[in-house]
DNA sequence: ACTGTTTTTGAGCGATCACTCAAGTTATCA
DNA sequence: TGATAACTTGAGTGATCGCTCAAAAACAGT
């Protein structure tokens, strides 16, 4: 016997990745959040609790969506191999000028250089995530070496790593102004390294 | 027939650049700048126009000590390719968790990321810094094939900006939470992999 | 020591920050 | 349809933001 909430709480938080993503945490105030969600503080205090706790919510729901993606386009190659070169490219199309992204650079990596001494509680949560995508790499790489796609020898843990510095320097990069095309270069001279690692060379 | 200024203008920005590499442009309050620079407001505006001009001044300062430390790297390597090798590793040392650096990031991607999308004219210089560095890494990449070390047909403009992109990447992930022999590993990794770009192979 | 010039000082400016809450509104149920 | 409970509203909170400027202080030259 109560009223409805007249937002979306999914579409809200969709809304503030969008502008956190484009601005970063100190960028976007409550006023322009406000705006960006259509909602008046009231709301927004009541659904989030506080800006920190919308912006920790807005950043888990990017990992998430990032994670999605890169589960499609591993799903979409024959190889794990060739999935992430091919994860590199479209890395490259989507951080390209011109894009609709709010940002080229990965808001995880932003997050991380902003809050790191600054927000102690923001910097641990993108630490997380990034702990959490190096280890999803490694399992990777480990279930990739199995099917022989790659060296024996390989340290799959430290490629891994190696991996995830190459996909943060190349949209880092990317939020030069730059050319889409020497993104691309970027991504397929990235890809290129990848072959070193295979087997039978 | 006046005052001589108590303050020595280098020391300011030096200290001022290590405070705004620490945390970010937004993340620096004017009372902590006041307190870091033991000056009082007046004498801040007077000597370098506004917020903006002084976070310019440091940002330029970062870039000139980043570039006397890539020359030094050289000068004490028997060739540009293993200078450049080098000053991976080098910056693998000064980015290992524990040292006494303000932050592993590199102040000018912390720049660019932040004002991206908040301030134009910040975006802008960080951009100008970087084109830079792209340019002197392609000249000095030049010498070397010139000098019969790279491969004959390596596009060196590009090779530039992919040595740009793992030094970027290098750099925002030794900023996570990680140890110092990790970030060494990733460093050599890298190193190893601009020896596929030397020539006879 | 006095004068003239420059620098330093810090209280305080208006603006904006994240955030609160009492009042008003609206949907749901009996 | 009237009572009830939940949600929305937005003016307003104290704190902090970047920044100013009149007055005090300190040095250089005579």
């Amino acid at each position: 016997m109560a009223r409805n909430a007249r937002y979306d709480r999914q579409i809200a938080l969709d809304k503030a990745m969008n502008l956190f993503w484009e601005r970063g945490y100190a960028g976007a105030s409550m006023k322009q959040i406000e705006q960006a969600l259509d909602m008046r503080p009231g709301s927004i205090y009541a659904t989030f609790g506080s800006k920190d706790g919308l912006f920790s919510e807005a950043l888990a729901a990017y990992a998430q969506r990032s994670g999605l993606e890169l589960r499609e386009h591993l799903a979409g190659s024959p190889s794990v191999m060739d999935g992430l070169q091919e994860h590199l490219r479209c890395i490259a199309r989507q951080a390209s000028p011109g894009g609709e992204s709010p940002s080229r650079a990965c808001m995880v990596v932003k997050t991380l250089l902003e809050a790191s001494n600054t927000n102690t509680a923001i910097a641990n949560q993108a630490n997380s995530i990034l702990s959490a995508i190096e280890q999803a790499l490694t399992e990777l790489l480990e279930q990739s070496k199995r099917q022989g796609e790659l060296a024996p020898g390989t340290h799959c843990a430290r490629l891994a790593r190696l991996l995830q510095a190459q996909i943060i320097g190349l949209r880092s990069f990317a939020q030069r102004e730059i050319s889409s095309e020497q993104v691309a270069e970027l991504a397929e001279d990235m890809a290129a390294m990848l072959d070193h690692y295979r087997a039978r060379h």
